[in-house]
DNA sequence: TGTACATCAGTGAACGCGCGTTCACTGATGTAC
DNA sequence: TGTACATCAGTGAACGCGCGTTCACTGATGTAC
């Protein structure tokens, strides 16, 4: 019994080992990936790969899952980095730099989440929860905000009824109490976000905006201000321990 | 003299064919141009076809420069449907609406614009005006609202000094006067519009927005606030003769 | 107007390439008695 | 503890495919005299 699962513990070994390569691959040669290529840099022979993943798209849905996961973990650090955990603007930003960050660096798996969808794209079901998780980070911020009146309710907004639907939905997923037009005003934070990584990750940038990180960090401030998102009041600065080390973790 | 131009007008006819065919190609099997299928719908042998490109980048940097120019022409037409020029705002509107519609229609051809870039993508350098052609538009409308009071001068505000260098090079490219600050709202509404519309055409709101219209506008509206626009006044309406045909063209 | 020549669009065969995937195989490792 | 068998990771050859691009060619169209 204890044999058979080092022989597991291997394999499962071989397999992180066969999606670092093939990680690797994408970062050099971009996202068509190719097997042969990913078992080369292997050392193996192209075949061999079929031991572990049934085929070429087995392999991509195993790494696109593993990237949701690694983008929701690029969030989660940019949250936590922030000390006052009642600076919920600072939250928001330290989020979005996280998100920018790990765009940035790993270029061609952002590609595989927010890139146009190749012809065999089919998102298996149980990777909603890892495709939720970043949206979701921002929306329990918001959320916090909302019950502790950092962030004031909507109210009844203008919202048309279906998009009301749709956004009761998204509640529902999250297990939230949001009412549907601030999740909204949060959603408006999300898509910016990705434009605006999207733009610079996809080279539209190029020639055109030059300071990257400064322009990234005053355009989500904006739209944090929009959403409802405000810093800290000097009195509630007062309060903490250290009140500067939280502008500079956000955007470092 | 005359001969020869028959001439050069079928090839220029052929050269025309030959890029529609290869538009339906993309449109039928994703961004993945193959030259052998583009002829064979031309009812042609593949080789043909390096009578009018000299190789496949020739005939996707011309697709791509004409997509440029296909959006400009959606966004201008989404501008110009408004009837109440002074309705700065609607005209926005009509600019973003116009943009999206026109990606739902030519996802492929959005991919080629706004998705990840292939390992070949170099642009040439004449297609900037092409390129800055639909911002340029929503920062006309920008520009013209500030210089008769409907949008506010931003001021000096908090601009970190290398963004403000960034726009000011930006500004002298559209030859307009708008501060810095100010183009940098607008710059924050193109941002959340390429969001937006790529998030819809990438499949990223599959399951998850099924009001797609009435959510981008929403959206789009609430963007449109934070840069400072704002619906004609009461009075400002009473002025113009049609003033209810504005809000549906808009959203049309 | 008629003829000789030049231009050029399109053909069809061929090139070399890299790809995903299959399959029978070898040899090492683990299992059962 | 030792032996016979089962499992399974990895090999290497092969398959069939579609691709971009080349090249010598044919035949129609335009040009010059």
């Amino acid at each position: 019994m204890r044999a058979t699962s080092v022989r597991a513990r291997v394999r499962a070994e071989m397999a992180d080992a066969i999606k670092a390569a093939a990680r690797h691959q994408l970062a050099v040669n971009g996202v068509n990936l190719s097997l042969r290529a990913v078992a080369k840099e292997m050392g193996m022979v192209s075949s061999a790969l079929y031991r572990y993943f049934a085929n070429r798209d087995d392999l991509l849905t195993a790494l696109i899952a593993d990237a949701w996961n690694d983008l929701g973990e690029a969030a989660e650090a940019g949250d936590a980095a922030i000390a006052d955990r009642t600076d919920l603007l600072g939250r928001w930003l330290g989020v979005c730099h996280g998100v920018r960050r790990w765009a940035v660096a790993h270029p061609a798996e952002y590609t595989l989440l927010f890139g146009s969808p190749g012809p065999g794209c089919t998102a298996p079901e149980d990777t909603l929860p890892a495709v939720t998780r970043t949206p979701g980070i921002l929306l329990r911020i918001l959320d916090e905000g909302l019950r502790d009146g950092r962030v004031t309710d909507p109210g009844p907004a203008a919202l048309p009824e279906e998009v009301r639907a749709d956004f009761d939905r998204i509640r529902a997923i999250h297990g939230v109490g949001t009412p549907a037009d601030l999740i909204v005003r949060g959603f408006t934070g999300w898509t910016h976000l990705v434009g605006i990584v999207s733009l610079e990750v996809f080279g539209r940038f190029t020639d055109v905006i030059e300071a990257r990180e400064a322009h990234f960090d005053h355009q989500v401030r904006q739209v944090a201000g929009l959403i409802g998102l405000q810093p800290p009041t000097p009195l509630q600065r007062a309060c903490r321990i250290e009140p500067r080390a939280v502008g500079r973790t956000a955007r470092g």
